[in-house]
Order: C-alpha cells, then sequence, then structure tokens
DNA sequence: AGATTACGATTTTTT
DNA sequence: ATCGTAATCT
C-alpha cells in the first residue's frame, strides 16, 4: 500500500474532498467537532507525500503555540519522519521571527525586544506622564486598548491624529504617538507592533515581500474566524499568484471579536480570494445529539451566521444538567461534590470546569484542594507574568537590549539601591534631552552635574549590569541566571518580603532556572535574544498537560479545540455570562452566545451548567440565571433546585426554565405555552437513611451520618471505617445498604 | 528614600 | 474584596 492511501484513509466525503483540494483558494467551513485538525493534518501531509512542495515552502498557521506544536507532531507521525524546514507557527512567532531577520530594514536591531501588556501599560503610563497628563482622566489601560484597536486596523498614529476629533481623541493621538516614538526608542515592539511591522515589511520592502511570496507556496491557517484585519492583510501579503491558499473556521465559534477579530473576514473569503471553494464539515464526531442539539438550540438565535446544521451519528445520550444553587461557594462545594463522585468512573482529566471569567476559578480550587482532588488551572497570571519572574527577565532583557527603559525601570531599584522616583525622573529627563536610553544616560552619570551626587549609587549598578552583558553570549544562560540570582540576592528578597508568598516565589525562581536550563539543553544555538523571544510569546495554554490525571479548569476562551466526556460550564446569570457590558450590545451579546455554543460543544457525553442566586461581586449582588439557560430546549433538560432540593425531571416540558416567572428581555424564538405543574421526582430517601450502614466500592464499609438533596441530587455524608467522613452523590457513588 | 496608610478603581476574555 | 496607586509620615 502506498502512503498516500493511508493519509486519505478513514476520512468522509466532505473531509477527503478538503485534503485532495490542494490548489488555488479553500475555505473550510468545519463545526465545531467535525475532524478540523485531522484534515488541516492530512492536507499539510498530503501535500508534503505528494511532493507538491519542499517543506520549507509550505506554511501553517495557528493562534497558539499548542496548537501549532500538535499539529506539528502529528504530520511528523502521519509521515513518520521529521520534517525539517517545514514552518508551523502562530502569527506572532511567524512575524517575530521574520523580524529579526529583517529588522534592520525598519529600523529596529535584531536585539528588539517584545513587550508583553504589561511592559505595553507601563510604557503608556510613562508616556501620559510625559505628556503632562492626569492618569485618572487616561487612564493607561483604556488607553493602550484604543492604541491597540488601531494598530489592528492598522490606523498608524498619524492616520489616528488625522482622523481624531474632540479632545478626548486627540489627546489619545498625542499618546498614541508618544508611545510609538517610545517603543522605537526602546527597540522593543509590543505584540500588535509583531504583526503590523510584518505587513509593513513584505508591503513596502518588495524584494523581501516578493521573496517570501515565492518562498510559500501552500499557506494554511486554523481558526480564520479569529483572524483580524492586520492578520488578513499579512496573509494577503503571503498569498503568492499561485493563491493556495487554504483557511479553516467556523464562524460560530468567533470569540475574539474583542481583540480585534473580524468575523467578515470568514463570511467574505470568497470575495476577498477570486474562484475560492468552499466545504462545509458537518458532521460532528464528538458530541451525543442531545448535546448538539441544546448548542444548536442556542446559538440558533444569533442572526450573524451562516446557516448550518451540524448532526452527528451519536444518537440520544444524556440530558443536560442543570443546577441552581445559593452561592458561588455552595457552586464550587456541589461541582467538586459530582466530580468526586464520577471520578471512580471518569478519569479527572476527561471532566472539565469552564467559567466565563478566570476570578471564578477560585472556590473551585478551594472545594478541589479540601477533597484532595488533584487540579491544574490554566490561564489566569502566566508563569512568566509572575512578579519574580518578570524581575528577573528585566535583567536579562537589559543585557540584552540596552534600550529597553521599561526594563531598566524596574530593575534599577530591585532589590533597593537607593535609586528612588527623583533620580529615575532626573534620568528620564536626561535621556529625553540627550536622545539616549536611561540605562545609556545611567552609564555616563559622570558627565552630568544632574547626577553627580548619585554616582555612589549608580556606579555599582552600572558595574554590574556590564559585567553580565560581557558573560551575556558566552557563559550558559541558566549559569548566567543562577550567578545573577546569588549575587543580587534576590530570593532572601523575597523571603524577606512576605513568609508565605516569598516561598512560592523562590520556588516559581528555581523552576524558573531549571526550565532555562531545560531550554539551553534542548537548544544548545539558541541564544539569550532567542530565549527571550520565544517565552514572549509563550501562554500559560502550554503549559497545560491534557494526560495529567487532574481536572483541568479554565475560561471558555482557554477551552477552544479541546474536548472532555463531561464538561461543567459555571457561572451562568446574567451579568456574569452574557457579561453585564456585553448585554447593552447586540454583537457583543452574540459573541457571549458563541462563547456559550463553544463551550457546550467541549462535552462529549455529558454538560452539567449551573448558576447561583447570589454572586459577590464588590458588594453583595443577586444575580438571575442566564438567559443562555432559557434558551435551551426545555425537555432536554433536567434541572436541580439546590435551594429546595428538588429534581424537576425532564420530559416535563410544561415548565418553563425560568426561576423567576416571565422575563421581560424579547425571546427571538416564539415559545409554546407553559402550563404550570411542575413535575418533581423523590427517590432513594427511603433506602439511604441516618444510621444506615452502607458498603461502597473504594471507602468500604460506613454509617450514613446525614442526608441533603433528594432524587438525583440526594448526596449523603457517610463516616466510613477506614477512610472517614466523606460526602457522596447517591447516583454516582455504586452504594449497597448492608444494614 | 522608604515605609505606611488610605483611598479608589476594578473584573472579560489573550497573542 | 482585592489590588494598585497616591498621599503622608518617619
Amino acid at each position: 500500500m502506498g502512503g498516500m492511501d493511508r493519509l486519505l484513509k478513514d476520512l468522509n466525503e466532505a473531509q477527503l474532498e478538503a485534503v485532495t483540494a490542494t490548489e488555488g483558494p479553500l475555505l473550510v467551513i468545519a463545526g465545531a467537532g467535525s475532524g478540523k485538525t485531522r484534515v488541516l493534518t492530512r492536507r499539510l501531509a498530503h501535500i508534503l507525500r505528494q511532493r507538491l512542495a519542499q517543506p520549507h515552502q509550505v506554511l501553517a498557521v495557528t493562534f497558539t503555540n499548542k496548537a501549532a506544536g500538535e499539529m506539528r507532531e502529528r504530520v511528523r507521525e502521519l509521515l513518520g519522519t521529521d520534517v525539517p524546514g517545514l514552518t508551523v507557527s502562530t502569527f506572532h512567532s511567524f512575524c517575530a521571527r521574520l523580524l529579526r531577520r529583517e529588522a534592520e530594514s525598519i529600523g529596529y536591531t535584531k536585539d528588539y525586544t517584545i513587550f508583553d501588556a504589561d511592559d505595553a501599560r507601563t510604557l503608556v503610563k510613562n508616556c501620559i506622564n510625559d505628556l503632562g497628563l492626569s492618569g485618572s482622566q487616561f487612564s493607561p489601560r483604556a488607553q493602550i486598548r484604543k492604541i491597540s484597536d488601531a494598530k489592528n486596523k492598522l490606523i498608524t498614529a498619524e492616520e489616528f491624529a488625522s482622523r481624531a476629533s474632540g479632545y478626548f481623541e486627540s489627546t489619545t493621538a498625542k499618546i498614541y504617538r508618544r508611545y510609538e516614538q517610545r517603543l522605537r526608542q526602546c527597540n522593543a515592539m509590543d505584540f500588535d507592533d509583531l504583526l503590523v511591522n510584518a505587513v509593513i515589511l513584505l508591503r513596502e520592502k518588495h524584494d523581501i515581500g516578493q521573496h517570501y511570496r515565492q518562498r510559500f507556496q501552500y499557506l494554511m491557517v486554523d481558526e480564520y474566524q479569529d483572524t483580524n484585519h492586520v492578520q488578513y492583510l499579512l496573509l494577503k501579503n503571503l498569498v503568492g499568484e499561485h493563491n493556495n491558499i487554504c483557511v479553516v473556521g467556523d464562524e460560530d465559534q468567533s470569540i475574539y471579536g474583542w481583540r480585534g477579530a473580524d468575523i467578515r473576514n470568514i463570511l467574505d473569503f470568497e470575495k476577498d480570494f477570486a474562484g475560492a471553494k468552499i466545504i462545509k464539515l458537518e458532521q460532528n464526531y464528538r458530541s451525543t445529539a442531545i448535546i448538539l442539539k441544546a448548542a444548536g438550540a442556542v446559538i440558533r438565535n444569533n442572526q450573524a451566521r451562516k446557516d448550518k446544521t451540524l448532526w452527528t451519528a451519536i444518537d440520544g445520550g444524556d440530558n443536560v444538567n442543570y443546577m441552581l444553587v445559593d452561592s458561588a461557594d455552595e457552586e464550587a462545594s456541589e461541582v467538586v461534590a459530582k466530580i468526586d463522585a464520577m471520578r471512580e468512573a471518569v478519569p479527572v482529566n476527561q471532566m472539565v470546569i469552564l467559567y466565563r471569567t478566570n476570578a471564578q476559578s477560585r472556590a473551585f480550587e478551594e472545594h478541589l484542594r479540601r477533597r484532595a482532588i488533584p487540579y491544574q488551572i490554566i490561564g489566569g497570571v502566566g508563569f512568566y507574568e509572575r512578579r519574580e519572574i518578570k524581575d528577573i527577565l528585566a535583567y536579562l532583557r537589559l543585557l540584552v537590549n540596552p534600550k529597553d527603559d521599561v526594563s531598566f525601570a524596574r530593575v534599577v531599584n530591585f532589590p533597593k539601591r537607593g535609586i528612588g522616583a527623583k533620580t529615575l525622573q532626573d534620568m528620564a529627563l536626561l535621556a529625553r534631552e540627550t536622545d539616549q536610553s536611561w540605562y545609556q544616560v545611567a552609564t555616563r552619570w559622570h558627565e552630568y552635574d544632574l547626577l553627580a551626587s548619585r554616582g555612589k549609587r549608580l556606579k555599582p549598578f552600572v558595574e554590574l549590569i556590564e559585567k553580565y552583558r560581557e558573560q551575556a553570549d558566552s557563559r550558559p544562560t541558566d549559569l548566567l541566571v543562577q550567578d545573577l540570582i546569588d549575587e543580587l540576592n534576590i530570593l532572601q528578597e523575597y523571603r524577606q518580603e512576605d513568609e508565605i508568598q516569598g516561598q512560592t516565589r523562590v520556588e516559581n525562581v528555581e523552576a524558573f532556572i531549571e526550565g532555562v536550563a531545560e531550554y539551553s539543553a534542548q537548544n544548545p544555538e539558541a541564544t539569550l535574544v532567542d530565549y527571550l523571544s520565544e517565552i514572549s510569546l509563550y501562554t500559560d495554554l502550554e503549559s497545560y498537560e491534557e494526560d495529567e490525571p487532574a481536572i483541568p479548569l479554565m475560561t471558555i476562551h482557554s477551552a477552544k479545540g479541546l474536548e472532555y466526556d463531561i464538561v461543567f460550564l459555571v457561572g451562568l446569570e446574567e451579568g456574569l455570562f452574557p457579561l453585564a457590558r456585553a448585554t447593552e450590545d447586540p454583537s457583543q451579546l452574540e459573541e457571549e452566545r458563541r462563547l456559550f455554543y463553544v463551550a457546550a460543544t467541549r462535552a462529549r457525553k455529558r454538560l452539567i451548567l449551573s448558576s447561583a442566586t447570589t454572586r459577590h461581586r464588590f458588594g453583595v449582588v443577586e444575580s438571575i440565571p442566564s438567559r443562555f439557560v432559557e434558551e435551551l430546549p426545555i425537555d432536554l433538560v433536567e434541572r436541580i433546585d439546590r435551594r429546595t432540593g428538588r429534581t424537576a425531571v425532564s420530559n416535563t416540558p410544561a415548565e418553563s426554565l425560568s426561576f423567576f416567572g416571565p422575563r421581560h428581555q424579547t425571546r427571538r424564538s416564539p415559545r409554546q405555552e407553559q402550563p404550570k405543574g411542575v413535575h418533581y421526582e423523590f427517590e432513594g430517601e427511603e433506602q439511604f437513611r441516618p444510621g444506615r450502614i452502607v458498603q461502597h466500592p473504594t471507602f468500604g464499609r460506613g454509617k450514613i451520618v446525614n442526608t441533603e438533596g433528594f432524587g438525583e441530587s440526594l448526596r449523603m455524608e457517610i463516616m466510613f471505617t477506614g477512610a472517614g467522613l466523606k460526602k457522596i452523590m447517591a447516583k454516582y457513588a455504586k452504594l449497597r445498604v448492608v444494614g
């Protein structure tokens, strides 16, 4: 058998067509769970196997490093060999590498620094101060937001200024302009610049653009629905005459509008790329029919979508569960109880807890820890964003790029050297006057009267940096970092600050050093610049260990592209999901709905939803169940009201899902009449009653101390002879009454 | 300069 | 409630 057959095996008709349609523009509309990754990887492998192109002539772009890594690995498996030269990369790291090579032609050096969101905000804050504006009227956060929006539309500071009207906009224009100037002075780019500058490079440096257009014979893009205008332009400027571009996406899963993603990119693909072929993948291989029906019923309420119908061969399935509880704490305790009960039957890494905002993770963490269930939190404050790591990184970045004022300001007085705000301010002033970086001014402190009195403090700092700078090229980075940490006595510093937090800081620093060592071992050729560049684009998603026996907790955004047997989707409340600010704007509301859709379609077998009736945000606020819950087909949902302990059984189409009577919101789809007459089921409490002795498969023999809830939701506190007191859900624990 | 305190904003999601 | 920043004190 030829290898070709294997690459084309086990594909449905649409998938096969997508894999083999290699020439010309192709849009693959890939519904959730429709085998998108499989198509992409097979297609890539097919192109290589058929020798339609050399590996270095193929470019595949994804959004996350994780997705890129997986694609690379799967292609390798399919071809049974490494594929040197093949580029499978994220938009950002592709651009970063391109810019490293060509930095000089746009006025940067190869050593340019990549500013993360935090650095960018700091720099904007400096700009606001430079312009003598009040930080309260122009918050760095809001300003960087506006600047980023502009960049994502490829609007330069000049264009922004010329379009600006009114005081606020023209002030933002000034801040934008100053920010751009400062970035260049720092030899730094923010995340948006990576894309913007790459586009400018390809577009305006004709020979460079031509070079890459000729090189890449085949382009493939994953998650096309999440591309923004700049990313679109990047692709446009990379596609050569052959026009071989294949994009894969699903408009129903577009969830990055807030970051400038433009859903029109996918909706207008046929117009943008003449002669485009469109293939729809509509068979879902992941979820049960019930889950798909439920998710589909919700997404149908969106206007901005092409109609498509996903279908699955997996008939039936368990009903969607919906749990109403009193508080965030109870929500966590209920969810964790269910997980605990189910974990005998389902491996914990086949379940997931999904929430709208990172802040929600906390309650779950506590309860998971209490029950000693292993978990891993994905996202939130990433490893490289922690203070202690950023401190060390700032030193390294300054070594590599002495123009990096943001890093300089971060380390010049850490650990404390008696160089305070006033000194920094004076240096900034001198830097501005003499057109140098802050560090450069510091190295020449003796030339300036203004700094003369601070020489005693500045000199040792400069000498320290210079000493390490000389070593940066020759000494292995992990040893360099180790020396630096020892010499600065940073760990002691953290311990002194706060005993408890200091300890985790120390551990993180140690983990960091290990990470550096590992990196150098794996990439012996790599320089410090390479390393810094790589971790600038690292996200916490990469740290997710899918095989680890721990339950993952993450935001819905992070869960895109993943799948689980059992999905707990929590915090379904108006104001939280959908978020309050999204409820005003129909297009934002639709994005929230897509988010719900993404969450629901992560589930293979069971979907368990929950809302709390009170949730403290800043003070106690009542909350009502999310409108998305009401959009679910009633006969597919089994609800449990934890406050009354009642279980409303499915197949009671009679009842409205609204616990609070009719809602004022207008519904798009008219619902049938809703006669009263709720049906509740009580069962189980007969045999499981306090005092009874039961047998549990793992905990052994125990006595029921207390029971709560009824029916499906009956749970018990049981004192086991060996294992002590446990809370157990009757439904999942295979309990046998023995006395 | 550095530490302490008080106040105020702040919660979306991430490369 | 928590975090970060600004004002105030040592």
